[in-house]
Formats: C-alpha cells, sequence, structure tokens
DNA sequence: CATTTTTTGTAAAAGATTGTTAACAGACAG
DNA sequence: CTGTCTGTTAACAATCTTTTACAAAAAATG
C-alpha cells in the first residue's frame, strides 16, 4: 500500500558529515542523493523527482535559506533545514520562508530521521494532491493527471514516455540536456537503452504539438549535445 | 487562507504561558481551544474538529506523550509537543511517537507561529486524505460503506476487489501504482496471483465509471510500470 | 568550396506490454 | 442442490517502446 522509496536530496558542504546521513538514511530504505552546493542540489530538484531536502544553512556561494526560499516558491517539497549555531534569528527566518524544520548541529541522527519520517507522511498527501498546471505556447500541461490541451482546448494524448520527456523538459527550460541524462529520467529499464529512443520520443512530441524541426518553437536540437526546452513558459 | 480559520487545541497546565499563547494565536485568526488537562482535550479532539494540536509534554497525570501516542493511533493531526527542558530522549521520542514538532521553553512565540502555519499547511492535503467520502471527477466514493455514485446520482455497484483496487488507487492518488504492490492488496491468497488479473479489474472499473484508456482522465496506463489515478481529488 | 564525417530526422519493423473478450472454477445465496 | 456471481486465467488484438535502417542536415576536413 505504501509508494516507492522517497527520494531524499541532502546539501552539505562538509562531506563527513553529508555522508554520514546519506549513509544512515540509506539503511533505511530512503533513496538519497549527495551535493555539496546548491547548484548542484538544484539541478537534481529539477527533475521534480525528490520528497524531501536537507540543506545546511551555511553553504559557500547559495545558501540554505536562499534554497528554501527558491524551492518553496515552485513546490511543495519538505525542507529541513540544518545548522551549525543555535541563531533564534536565522531559525525563525528560515521557518518562516517555508522550511518545515530547523535542526542543530550536533544532531542526533535519530532525532533527524524521525522528523524525516513524520515529515515525509506530511507531503505524501500533499505531493498527490497539489496539481501543478503548466502552460507554454498555447498548451496546457498538467502535470498530476498527465494532460496535455492545446490552445484550443483539444486534448492531446501523450504515452507513458512522452510524458515524461515532456516532463523534464518543463522542468528545465532553456538547459540542454543530454541524451544520457533524458534516458535516465524517461526509461523504467535497468539496461543501458539506445540514446536514439530519444529522437524518436522528440520527434513523436513535435508532431503531437506541432513543432517544426527545422524553424523548432518548443523542441530546439543542440546539434551534438541534445535538445532544449525553448517555449515560452508562462 | 482557508475558509473558515483552523482550529487549535492547547493543552498546558501553566495559565500564564496557556493564555498567553491562545491569545497570541488568536490575533492570527485561528480559533483556539484551551485545556489544562489531558482528559479535557481529549473531549474537545473526539469531537474531530481539530486541526493542530499544541501539548506541554509535562502535565499532571496523561501527559503530553501518552497524547500524542493515542492520538496518533486514531488520526493525521498535527502535534507540536512544548517542554520545559532540553530533554534529547524526550524529544526523540515525542518525535518517535509522531509529534511533528518540538518546541522547548521559553520558546519564541514567532517561531511557534511558523511552525504552526507550515505543520497546518502539510496537514490540509492528509485530511482531505483521510476523509471517508472521496469525491472525484464527479463521483463520490463512499469508503465505509463501499458505495459509488455518478454525478446525476446513479448508484455504481463494486464487486469486492474493484471497491479495494478503487480504495487502494484513491489513497495513492498521482503515484504509479505496479502489479505486484496491487495485487497484494485485493487478493488474500498466499500464492502468486498473475498480475494480468489486474489488468482486467482495472478495465472492469474503467468501464464502470466511464473511462476511456485512449483518453485516460482516471485511471492511466505508465507502460511498462503500472497504473497512475489521476482523477481529480476534492 | 567540395568532400568527408558525424549527427539528426523519419519511417518502418521488431519486441514487449496492455486492452479486451471469453471461459472456467470456486464461492455464495436461495 | 442449483444457479448466479466473482476472481482468475488464457488467448488474441491493439498499442507502446525500442531498435534498425536510411535519408537529410550539420559540422569538420582538406
Amino acid at each position: 500500500m505504501s509508494p516507492r522509496p522517497a527520494h531524499i536530496v541532502i546539501v552539505e558542504d562538509e562531506p563527513v558529515t553529508r555522508s554520514a546521513l546519506a549513509g544512515y538514511l540509506e539503511s533505511f530504505g530512503y533513496r538519497v542523493s549527495e551535493c555539496d552546493t546548491a547548484e548542484k542540489a538544484e539541478k537534481i530538484l529539477s527533475l521534480g523527482t525528490a520528497d524531501l531536502l536537507i540543506a545546511d544553512i551555511n553553504l559557500q556561494g547559495k545558501d540554505g535559506l536562499e534554497i528554501t526560499r527558491e524551492q518553496r516558491a515552485r513546490s511543495e517539497i519538505g525542507i529541513i533545514l540544518l545548522s551549525g549555531r543555535t541563531d533564534d534569528v536565522d531559525r525563525i527566518v528560515g521557518l518562516e520562508l517555508g522550511a518545515d524544520d530547523y535542526v542543530c548541529k550536533p544532531f542526533n541522527r535519530r532525532e533527524l530521521l524521525a522528523r524525516v519520517k513524520n515529515l515525509l507522511r506530511r507531503t505524501a498527501a500533499m505531493r498527490a494532491l497539489t496539481r501543478r498546471v503548466m502552460h507554454f505556447n498555447g498548451f496546457t500541461f498538467d502535470i498530476g493527471s498527465r494532460q496535455v490541451t492545446s490552445a484550443d482546448g483539444t486534448p492531446i494524448v501523450l504515452t507513458r514516455a512522452e510524458y515524461e520527456l515532456l516532463r523534464v523538459f518543463v522542468f528545465n527550460p532553456g538547459t540542454v540536456m543530454d541524451r544520457d541524462r533524458l534516458i535516465a529520467a524517461i526509461t523504467h529499464r535497468q539496461d543501458g537503452t539506445n540514446t536514439r529512443t530519444i529522437d524518436v520520443l522528440v520527434q513523436r512530441l513535435r508532431a503531437k504539438l506541432g513543432d517544426d524541426p527545422k524553424a523548432p518553437r518548443i523542441f530546439t536540437t543542440s546539434h551534438g549535445e541534445g535538445y532544449v526546452f525553448t517555449a515560452q513558459l508562462d
């Protein structure tokens, strides 16, 4: 009755703390992604598969509070902040930005696990109910219900692979996505799938959305690199 | 915020702390019930109207931890524990019993407010999923009495397996459910039942609910993975 | 600039998965 | 005991994913 293992992203620049925490959570069956910078974390979060983010508040460059603000603006992912200091101001700001929890280092890992469990229980329901609708070039894409509607209201039926591909593109506008990454995002097989599958799927999406590869408006080919989603998102 | 104000129950035997907190939360538009014992709190909680419980961990008689255990067993209400001591053991036990948060006294009320807000946001979605009667795409599904009614009031009769399957789907909206998981949820046999049974049952549910597999709105096939409940729940 | 090489677009076929119907065995009620 | 209903399996048609092949386009080379 319970869904697949939850995906937890950890952003922490201190390697020891990070890998210890990751290993601990993995031993409880969670799927964990480790990052040392906000930028790397955002790359993973942009795929939209993560359920929970554990972020150090003190990072080089973009810090945990900034990540919190940005993520909360566009998703309902659970957020737990880690901090070296017991600073009231930091804590309150973090919580008011929408972080669900704030844990001070050194933290008890059993406590953190309990918080992770409780928060995942809460966000599971929300993830399922919140409905995210994106608009681009006149099309409406309801990510939860997997439905695409064209400008005149005509429903466009996508297959599973087409849906997954469009989903990844929509979450990564303006970014060149290489075929290996796209393959990883859409296939459910473990054996290596031919990268040309992507070309075929892009072609089918182009056909269904009326995009011409010679004058692309939605899916632009980046010769030798991959494809870019160049539609006008709003 | 929400149409009606959220209902918060406070259990705290120290009158000053209690009324200060209650007043503060009321000033932000919440409906607050004050209690000084677990018994009085339970009387209010049993009405099922409360959204959030703030409980002192040290109470005369039944304490905050016991209340947590009992409430968590029968509801998905949000729980924040208050404690006078910074005791690791108390905190971990509280969180593992299912409390969503643990705040030490003296607490900053602005921080507590942020936690209250965040938690209410999380529990709102969950309450929707724990209702006895669910509505989707015009259908009414009474989980207790196993009855489904279509938009025009026509009753739809489901067999046992169909009911069990629909129940699993409704509780896991937007999640791809593989056939093994679905089989486990509906069959009571030990031996491996053919997973194709799921396909037949999904097809029968589709027929009864008027869903077209070529343009699915309720049960969407995820090729190679399973099925997803993509109806619009409300 | 012409030619070669690499990469991409497209179509079609192969392989795998799902939709649908029908049939059967066991449970259940009368 | 009989007939109906339900869960399950099996078979075949339909659809989807992936591979393959070749034409077209882009980049690299001389």
